[in-house]
RNA sequence: GGAGAGGUGGCAGAGUGGUAAUGCAACAGCCUGCUAAGCUGUCAACGAGCAAUCGUUGCCAGGGUUCGAAUCCCUGUCUCUCCGCCA
């Protein structure tokens, strides 16, 4: 959510830069906030006046009753009538102004970073770095739905009979080798200072909210109605919700956070040949990282989030890219994002295996999320968040690249965790 | 699931109808040769103002009663204790 003090001063630079990159217009709604703002600046205003003459009354008359003064008391009770009733109207068009403005707001995509280049789509993403893939370019290479079956590592069909598409059951060295990835994943991370946590895997509407997948994004949550509980869709969820309506002291940033979830998807409307294998599921595994800083810093901590990212990729010796993404295809609530995205040489094609985004200020102000500094100011932190990785594109990358006739070799560094060489 | 108790600032903790004591911690300033102590002040949100400052709001949340609510009433929610069930 953007902040309305910058709405204020803004308004129009803020219209001007979502139109040429996001290519959105936003200008009807920023102005219709803006001016709801000014009423609703000067509906306080009157409120306040009221308000204290209000007090002033009411402490007369305690004191007039404290006095034995009955009468004068009474006359003063009868003053108090019409100010109570006009208290009650003001109060009223306060809170429906204040509803109204938050409403919009919360319609309004955020503000992205300067280094954002304009587009409309995914095809003007800016691809900084791509590992050569020409020589990968061969029909020898199965795609891992074939190696998965073929070695009985995931069954699909299975997955289908116990709950439904897209909840794969993971066999043998399959689930091993998953599990593996995600021991690797956080033990790094642990490597990198980012604090472990394990985490619920449910969260309550008002952690919905604070990250933003309420209400733009209710169709993509599982709902428990019962208890009115989300599964998550990602950790981001329950890690960033920890610090909703906080104030943290600067002295304890930056904080990073590391955690591994399963995460529940929806994906209404997604069918096709984009949903084939371990491509899109309902429910996959991911490894998160999420740091919290000061907003002089975000900007640094997000190339050290993307670079670290890329290392894991590094280590498990696959073929990627990474990508800026667009003004089009940036998401909601990020002011930049990197993508990387990894070969699958089945497919012939770039998976999407982590996303790195800086909110800036787009979350910390949904969550009240704030920093005190030195000299006792309370700010906004910026927060930042990027998968780390999501396993099962990973998985599938690293099958298909590591197949050969008789079997697939298990990458070096995953050798410890998994126990075995080959599958 | 049943019964009971409770939710007050960063923490502890008073307040049961007159507008949030006190202690600890933290931070700033003063004092000091240094440290400790001491003294003074501050602590959340919104608004008005160039500013010092002022006003309003804030005692789990939302309603209600009242001139006035942390305090009384209703609803919700969470925590704790006991019982039941249970990994």
């Amino acid at each position: 959510m953007l902040q309305i003090q910058k709405i204020r001063t803004h308004k129009d630079s803020i219209i001007k830069n979502i139109l040429e990159i996001r290519k959105v217009n936003v200008s009807d709604q920023i102005n219709n906030i803006y001016d709801l703002d000014l009423k609703k600046r000067d509906t306080q205003k009157n409120l306040d006046e009221l308000s204290a003459h209000m007090n002033v009354l009411s402490s007369q008359i305690g004191e007039q009753f404290k006095n034995g003064n009955i009468e004068k008391a009474n006359n003063l009770k009868q003053e108090t009538t019409l100010l109570k009733e006009n208290i009650k109207k003001l109060k009223l068009s306060f809170d429906e102004l204040d509803k109204s403005i938050i409403d919009l707001l919360y319609q309004i995509p955020n503000v992205p970073n300067q280094l954002v280049p304009p587009g409309k789509s995914e095809n003007d993403n800016e691809i900084i770095f791509s590992s050569p893939i020409d020589s990968l370019k061969s029909e020898s290479f199965l795609p891992h739905w074939d190696l998965c079956q073929k070695y009985d590592l995931i069954d699909f069909e299975l997955g289908v009979k116990v709950t439904g598409a897209g909840f794969p059951i993971y066999k043998g060295k399959g689930a091993i080798l998953q599990r593996a990835l995600i021991q690797f994943f956080l033990n790094e991370g642990n490597k990198s200072g980012y604090q472990e946590l394990s985490l619920p895997h449910l969260v309550n509407e008002s952690s919905g909210y604070g990250t933003g997948q309420l209400p733009d994004k209710e169709g993509q949550m599982y709902h428990v109605s019962v208890d009115d509980l989300y599964l998550i869709p990602t950790g981001e969820v329950p890690i960033t919700n920890i610090y909703r309506d906080v104030i943290v002291e600067e002295k304890d940033l930056p904080i990073k956070h590391v955690g591994y979830t399963p995460c529940f998807r929806r994906e209404a409307g997604s069918y096709g040949k984009d949903v084939r294998g371990l491509n899109r599921l309902h429910q996959f595994d991911k490894v998160e990282i999420v740091q919290i800083t000061k907003p002089s810093e975000s900007h640094q901590t997000l190339d050290q989030m993307v670079k670290y990212v890329e290392s894991l990729i590094k280590k498990l010796e696959l073929p990627y890219r990474k990508l800026k993404l667009c003004g089009g295809d940036l998401g909601f609530t990020a002011a930049l994002t990197y993508d990387l995205e990894t070969y699958s040489v089945g497919q012939e094609k770039w998976l999407e295996v982590s996303s790195i985004s800086n909110f800036e200020t787009f979350q910390s102000n949904r969550l009240k999320l704030r920093y005190r500094t030195q000299n006792r100011k309370i700010d906004l932190a910026h927060t930042l968040n990027g998968s780390a990785l999501a396993l099962p594109r990973i998985m599938a990358s690293l099958l298909e690249i590591n197949q050969n006739k008789d079997g697939i070799n298990v990458p070096e560094v995953l050798r410890t965790y998994t126990g075995f060489d080959s599958i």
